[in-house]
DNA sequence: TATGAATGAGTTTTCATTCAT
DNA sequence: AATGAATGAAAACTCATTCAT
């Protein structure tokens, strides 16, 4: 084998156990939180031993930044694959929310890593960053709405903000109580936006 | 001076070292988190030695307990006051706003207090229960609007968890970027919210 | 008054003060042990504050030493009286024994203070010091009754030790189970001592 | 190695290392006692770091309560294999007697820890309960010398609590003055309980 | 003189990180 | 590469002692 090759491969072996760690890494953070998670916790998840963590990340720190990052990415990905199968706002913004609901329905404990990002003074500023993107992906639906006439001119990025925390906060509550279907959530939520988004501001 | 005087004096004493290790402790807790808050932190913050804190509380969790439960009291009150002079689901809805983007521009430290309740896995069950108050307080509103035939019938208090989490969206974001001022967040808030309560639900 | 009175009936009431305290910490060093009793418990149970102890004793270890003190001197005034008015080795030895498991009896606090003096790899140092003036009494008897032929002659220091450690072993178990009465075990004990002591030692 | 010998060689290497401790806490409870021992002390002692202790025992509690109870056994051991060996009254009861001497003379550290296991309010009851088994040994001893009319019938029970506290007292003052050798206080002590064993009790 | 609030050194225990095997 | 025993820097909490009132 050459010296490359065996390079290659290393390389890969090492993703490989990278990507274990952080899957273990996921659960246990997602449910014990960040300070409350021992090193020992996520190398039992993960099959090794301790030391071995070190092996492939630099530090506790260094794999929740990237559990956090490895959860946002999975998101985008997915989010991007149905926006574009979806026609019209309304099933735009239905599948911006979907996607969104379901997601966290199937990875409650990634989303809970999320949600405590905020962890330590450091606060939103690290996890306004990721949903910048979000909210452009968001305003970019409402400008293209707006030129169809589907919804008048306004605030988009406020209103793109305003739809992520809706978004948000039911998918914190789905975490304790789980009375509707993400289907139902993600109905009500579509429409709750719509109808903000649709009509000129008046008080 | 009477026994019952001194020992009245030594209660007001003791409830101004409560408050003023609460103050402290509000600030170091918004800042720096639960976890990361050091009782030392405290200590200095309040002008007091380590050992004294425990002549006023059992234990660091006794001050995170209680200093959480005077943001939310605090926080309960103002908004009563402010209700009770406004009238009309647009000034109510708009007062109830506001004084929620209001008082945390005041006291942020302790608004982050609030939202790192969610802390360790118990995941904002506690969190939940203190909202529910808003929830109802806000359903109760909308139900006398739609008496009025303000709005139409609908669900209130998905209506009404769903506003609640668009102002934490705003305070969140003012936390660190403070774009426009608590009235103007406020009247986006109120108009956003207003059309999304007004109309039909349709998609 | 004169200055001289002044300063006599200041100190008759801080000897009085220094007695209650004395009282006071017999009790409670004897129910807790040295380490964990509590200025603050002593100080409650003497009916006076913390801050007041430290006018009458330097520091916790000067209570404990006065507290033990008493305790010795107690017992050897009370030992002085009862062996005045025995005679012959039987009356003599009974009568110290007797004194010793009686004074125990009623003051089991004030001998669990003395047990506990071993504490700190002082160890027995202090200890023996006190019981020195025991073994010096009971080593006159001895003698005086060697020379009236009661006993022959023997290793009398070694033989007062033994009746000590006699003494103090009945009264430790009489702490946790009192099977007999004071009586009987002074009369089981003296007779166990005076057959040791009357017969010429042979294996 | 096969995963068996692995785990056996690891289990071998704990059980050193908690011996290994065990002979350091026994210095060390020995010198200063169990309040005044610090774990720093220990560790310290026993060359190791602080929270290496915390890897072969829960607490400090639990380091004291493992030293007493080796201290026991190793002194039950050797009292079994020395009667084993001795025959009549006289000898068996020198045998019991120079045992608990010389051992004590080889482990003061230990002894002093067993007699400081009356720390705290507890009061000795656990120090009586395994005091019980030497007290049987010994009783056990006298009746069967009673068969054999070596001696005559007694309070047995009480006379052998009553040698356990010879013996005590004779190590006592062996920790802090040590003026004869182990077996004349061996000598001594045997003849005295033997002569007090031997005459019908009359006073 | 008496008080008790305030202090801070000292204690046990935890756990991220290192490193010899 | 993998291990897990060892480390020691923190952290929460206690309590003898001080001192302003």
């Amino acid at each position: 084998m050459t010296i490359e090759a065996t390079s290659r491969k290393r390389q890969i072996v090492t993703e490989f156990r990278q990507a274990e760690i952080l899957t273990a890494a996921t659960h246990v953070f997602g449910s014990k939180g960040f300070e409350a998670t021992r090193m020992e916790d996520i190398a039992v998840a993960a099959g090794l031993a301790k030391g071995t963590l070190y092996l492939y990340f630099d530090s506790k720190d260094a794999i929740y930044e990237a559990t956090v990052e490895q959860a946002v990415a999975e998101l985008s990905e997915l989010t991007e694959k149905h926006l574009s199968v979806a026609t019209g706002l309304s099933g735009q913004l239905g599948a911006f929310i979907t996607v969104r609901i379901s997601f966290w329905k199937e990875k409650q404990a990634l989303y809970r890593v999320i949600l405590s990002m905020n962890r330590e003074g450091n606060s939103g500023h690290r996890s306004l960053k990721w949903q910048q993107k979000a909210v452009d992906a968001l305003s970019a639906l409402f400008v293209a709405a707006a030129q169809r006439r589907e919804i008048p001119e306004q605030d988009f990025s406020s209103a793109a903000w305003a739809i992520l925390d809706l978004i948000r906060g039911v998918n914190e509550r789905r975490i304790t109580r789980e009375e509707r279907t993400p289907a139902q959530e993600a109905e009500f939520l579509t429409a709750f936006a719509l109808n903000a988004l649709r009509f000129e501001k008046t008080i």
